[in-house]
DNA sequence: GTCATCACGTTGTCCTGACAAGTTGTCATG
DNA sequence: CATGACAACTTGTCAGGACAACGTGATGAC
């Protein structure tokens, strides 16, 4: 760890840093393929999810921090400024860069997508109610932007949590885009059966709403008549714009509500 | 515009790129104080809005993009990566960068926060239901980081569209933050006074659920008894991570719904 | 005591230069 | 004709430097 000397005599006395006041050490590492202002954001993330740098805490001026690691200003500029796009911190000209205090570091991820799609089939349980090829109606054609007509295949699953419905799930995807497996489907999911036949997502449009339950979804989801359900639709495109999967779920109010975190961008 | 020379002995025939296929001349003032890569970003955006750079359209190599525009290689590049992050362009190492091929171009701004950060109280009429300084009850102290019984600003709004209710706002706020005035509410709206207050917003912590409608909030919103409804629940931060607003609104699910695109960050 | 002024420290922007790594088409080879 | 090696092109990463714009605190004038 490297000291600051404080000139006290100079006119300007510069609050304290997080490098007097016991900064991490960061370890980098050159002959790694992970890029160096990767390395560092990743470092700078745990020490802030760790507690070592404490909200409010100041960052310590980029160059200095710079000359510290043996980095330059861009590459120590561009570790700090993918985690100001993640909220974790605050740039101020003129003031320095801060952790952002906040009460909410959890949950910084998206979720609503990610719950869906990392978490497509996981421990919560899924069981897949059918799997069959259909033609596609008017609605799921439109949204998946082929003909009417086409072959897709449908999907139909029950999510459960604690043995207790949550969800139920519709999907379509285009046949030509993929081959579904029942068996895999309960273990894997969805979006990583997609991923692992090299379809990279890139982009989702969502619409959520609510409806009362119909009397068949009442009974599928083991709630009273009339009831309210969340619902979302969701199309997924992929790196070229096409829209791989097309979904309408409906899940059960009572016991389920999507949870996000939006930033302001400047 | 100029034009490419191709060079007919070379072995490797390049693509055709934006720039030979008709690119279109993008002003740059370099004594505006418009950092040139905004500049650059924006007249990239409406391009792509505009369909002069169509979908699939390579955009031409950074450095001879930049050569062209009299930029350096870096600005063109923070150019670019603004709009990728935003979702509207895809690199590819060794293959260029291309507009993506999207059917949604319009609503890439997130919105069930902006519809009510921008929008709040906009042509939408608003009509102000109550306004008064209340004690804070258990929830509403949670949520803002404050004592109970704290004295808070308590604001209810009815959200009007072509004349029906769409939606009932209940809003929080320390009555330290701000003053309100309900003059000034229905035309201007919380979030814009809030920014005139000097309250930069950060980042809001959203749930969005459904239930079925109260007897009261039936009649409110012109709804049949028992109706679906959708709810949403906002905290909003700003900088230094303290909360200054919570809001508890409900939306006619008949009418309405949450629409909003997530982008997969690689 | 109050207020404008100034110096200082910080981030914001921009430049030039260089090499590494991935992709694609061409060409020579079998 | 198939296939592998190669070259060209592109973006990704990193360095080092320079000046501008902004905010803060201290200083000095009133």
């Amino acid at each position: 760890m490297t000291r600051v000397p404080v000139n006290r005599s100079s006119a300007y006395s510069p609050p304290v840093t997080a490098s007097s006041a016991g900064a991490p050490a960061f370890a980098l590492d050159r002959s790694s393929p992970v890029p160096l202002y990767y390395q560092l954001a990743q470092q700078l993330e745990a020490a802030i999810e760790h507690g070592e740098l404490r909200p409010g805490a100041l960052l310590g001026n980029e160059i200095e921090l710079a000359g510290r690691l043996g980095l330059s200003r861009p590459t120590v500029r561009q570790a700090i400024q993918s985690l100001v796009d993640k909220g974790l911190l605050v740039r101020r000209r003129g003031v320095g860069t801060q952790v952002v205090h906040s009460q909410v570091k959890r949950p910084l991820e998206l979720s609503s997508l990610y719950d869906d799609l990392e978490a497509a089939g996981q421990k919560p349980a899924t069981r897949v109610v059918s799997n069959a090829v259909e033609q596609a109606s008017a609605e799921v054609a439109a949204a998946l932007g082929i003909a009417e007509g086409s072959e897709v295949h449908h999907l139909e699953r029950l999510r459960l949590s604690h043995g207790q419905p949550m969800a139920f799930l519709s999907n379509y995807v285009a046949v030509s885009r993929l081959d579904l497996d029942t068996g895999r489907l309960e273990s894997t999911g969805l979006y990583r059966m997609m991923r692992s036949a090299g379809i990279t997502l890139h982009s989702a449009r969502q619409t959520v709403g609510a409806r009362s339950a119909t009397p068949e979804e009442a009974r599928l989801l083991d709630e009273p008549g009339g009831a309210a359900l969340l619902t979302m639709q969701r199309t997924a495109y992929d790196d070229t714009g096409r829209a791989v999967e097309y979904g309408a779920h409906i899940y059960r109010a009572s016991r389920y509500a999507f949870d996000f975190q939006l930033l302001v961008r400047a």
